[in-house]
RNA sequence: GCCCGCUUGGUGUAGAGGUUAUCAUGCAGGAUUGUCAUUCCUGCGACCCGGGUUCAAUUCCCGGAGCGGGCGCCA
């Protein structure tokens, strides 16, 4: 071994001790007599001393040569520091260095390797090993580690087994677009990475495995966001012989006990919201409830008026904002750009102030009376002293404005703490979506997922009124999982498969696997899956996944240290049996 | 595919149609009797690429590249 000792174990009772550290450098600090020496490592960073009573003038003038990051180990005595320094673990004591020998030198950095480094994100990302090294990022991976053990233990509890599924898979025409990987051995074929191992889940459970689970990477080819990578971890999870409730349970008590162990937040159990009741109450399928805000239509007591703006919409609805009424007109004119913007897409706001006296100033006053006024701020639970912010449009569209709406509110002042944890489920999704010029339907979570079981008559009559037993969990605004019950009966996916716009044939070519395992006795099942990156930076609270991915690709899906994706040769190209048109 | 923003020493930044291009940090050299983001002195080091406007462009305009954020997309 190298050293006897990490860099953060070091206390007052190891005084006089002998012991070998270590280490990087992580700065000198020279005073001419005296000059100390920060050595770090993953555990921490113990101080190291040099001075010319103590120690000859070969050593000091070799401490000398030290630039920074340089890996050193050092042989010397613990002893007492003469200026404590109470801010860090081992500031009490340092280490008197007797023997000194550098293992390795270095380069100066590109960037400063500090907790608040001056490296910018390009930099950092090209020099990620470098990043590592400094605590914020070496804290957030082990972090991760952290709740990957207790994930792991808990699941092992409960009689899940880890089994691991294929990465190299078949390219299937739903969902997002698939990594492709060529075959040599099979000219012309290719296999797919995959997006998720669900066939593979619900097979093991046709095999009996009856609960099981897999923190595994999955792939998608769709252009990326701050919080999208193309390979993310999925903590992957199917459960037999259950239904939703029970599926619920497990992974309740799954996100309570990291709260507990993580947070020491008591677990209570988790709000259910139907999916309709999210979007009329909170414009969003994946609601942050850790505030109110709650969205409320005003058709009956906007329209009518002789407001044409109004009166020519679908739907109009608002909400109120707590203390609101404090705004100035400089303030809200920004509210009103916000929502003008093309990503919002609203074609104007109008907005009413609850005075504390009682009466109304909006900005439609010329229409309503404050008769009418007090009807939109009774609507909305409004309050003296509010805002009352309103759009309208279309019925969707406006409650999914009001919903980015009230994010934004909320951002704005404060409300969405990351230390406040507000889990729910959203319940009830719609089986199908329907796209605008597409003949038929898609299927709002996967094409595996079953129908209400007193529904299933209705898939013949009305199918885009059938409900799915499918469920999201969401966890502060994020939807950390999705899942559902899926479908065990082959002439039920069969006739899915048939509103999803497949064919016979291309329904056998495609998922004919798993139709002819339906045929073998497959138990009723169901599952989940958790984004685990995600999940790991809200527990964290965190909103960037960047930071706890050890090495994450940018915007545009490139590795930026090891420069991929890179061309082929055309050897390489050859024996795939391939040709590039770049 | 589309929209927005950014690009100045190694790093992070300021700035203006004509400057000796600002500051901090870093690095190099020197000083420093208890530091801990050591302090002090001296020095080193930069306007993303292409085209246009202009007497003059790093600055203004157009295009591109890179990066970031978002829309579409992500069952």
């Amino acid at each position: 071994m190298h050293r006897s000792h990490t860099c953060g174990v070091l206390r007052q009772t190891d005084l006089n001790k002998d012991v070998i550290l270590a280490g990087w450098v992580q700065r000198v600090r020279d005073k001419g007599f005296v000059l100390w020496i920060d050595l770090r490592d993953r555990y921490g960073v113990t101080q190291l001393v040099l001075d010319e009573e103590r120690c000859d003038a070969a050593l000091i003038s070799q401490a000398k040569t030290l630039g920074r990051e340089f890996v050193i180990q050092v042989h010397g005595r613990v002893i007492q520091r003469e200026a404590k320094n109470t801010a860090i673990p081992t500031g009490e004591i340092e280490v008197l260095v007797k023997k000194l020998s550098i293992l390795n030198t270095a380069e100066v950095p590109p960037f400063t390797l500090e907790d608040e480094t001056d490296g910018g994100d390009d930099l950092r990302m090209k020099y990620r090993y470098l990043d590592i090294r400094r605590n914020p990022i070496k804290d957030k991976l082990l972090f991760r580690n952290k709740v990957a053990q207790m994930i792991r233990n808990f699941l092992a509890s409960q009689d899940f087994a880890e089994v691991e599924t294929p990465y190299l898979i078949k390219s299937t025409p739903e969902g997002a677009r698939d990594f492709v990987v060529p075959s040599r051995m099979n000219p012309g074929q290719f296999y797919a990475l995959p997006q998720s191992p669900q066939t593979f889940k619900q097979l093991l459970m046709v095999g009996g495995m009856d609960r099981y689970y897999q923190i595994v990477k999955c792939f998608r080819d769709e252009d990326l966001r701050a919080d999208r990578q193309p390979e993310f971890t999925q903590i992957d999870c199917e459960m037999a012989f259950v239904e939703q409730d029970d599926i619920l349970a497990v992974f309740e008590g799954l996100l309570q006990q990291l709260l507990q162990d993580i947070h020491g937040i008591k677990p209570t159990a988790f709000p259910r919201l139907s999916y309709a009741d999210a979007i009329a109450t909170y414009g969003s399928d994946k609601p942050d409830i850790r505030f109110g805000m709650y969205l409320a239509g005003l058709n009956e007591v906007a329209q009518g008026k002789g407001f044409q703006v109004f009166d020519q919409q679908e739907w109009v609805g608002g909400f109120a904002v707590e203390g609101g009424a404090a705004m100035s007109r400089k303030e809200i004119d920004s509210w009103i750009d916000w929502v003008k913007r093309p990503q919002i897409g609203a074609k104007g706001m109008v907005w009413v102030k609850c005075n504390e006296d009682g009466s109304y100033k909006s900005s439609v006053d010329k229409f309503y009376s404050q008769e009418d006024l007090a009807a939109w701020a009774s609507a909305c639970h409004a309050k003296k002293g509010d805002i009352i912010l309103v759009l309208s449009g279309g019925k969707a569209q406006t409650h999914t404005q009001l919903g980015e709406l009230r994010l934004a509110v909320a951002e704005k002042m404060g409300l969405r703490d990351p230390k406040v944890f507000a889990p729910l489920w959203v319940v009830d999704f719609p089986l199908f979506e329907q796209v605008e010029g597409d003949d038929h339907f898609h299927a709002m979570h996967h094409p595996f997922t079953a129908p209400k079981p007193t529904q299933v008559a209705q898939l013949d009559s009305s199918p885009a009124s059938v409900y799915a037993n499918a469920y999201d969990l969401i966890l502060n605004g994020n939807e950390i999982g999705g899942g559902s019950i899926r479908i065990h009966d082959r002439e039920v996916q069969e006739k899915i498969f048939s509103l999803l716009g497949f064919n016979k044939q291309e329904a056998e070519s495609q998922f004919g696997f798993l139709m002819d395992a339906f045929r073998y006795g497959a138990p009723p099942h169901g599952g989940i899956a958790l984004g685990f990156d995600r999940l790991v930076a809200v527990l964290d609270g965190q909103e960037s996944i960047r930071d706890y991915i050890a090495f994450p690709k940018n915007n545009s899906g490139r590795d930026v240290m090891i420069d991929a994706p890179a061309p082929l040769d055309d050897d390489q190209l050859d024996e795939l049996s391939l040709q590039s048109k770049a």
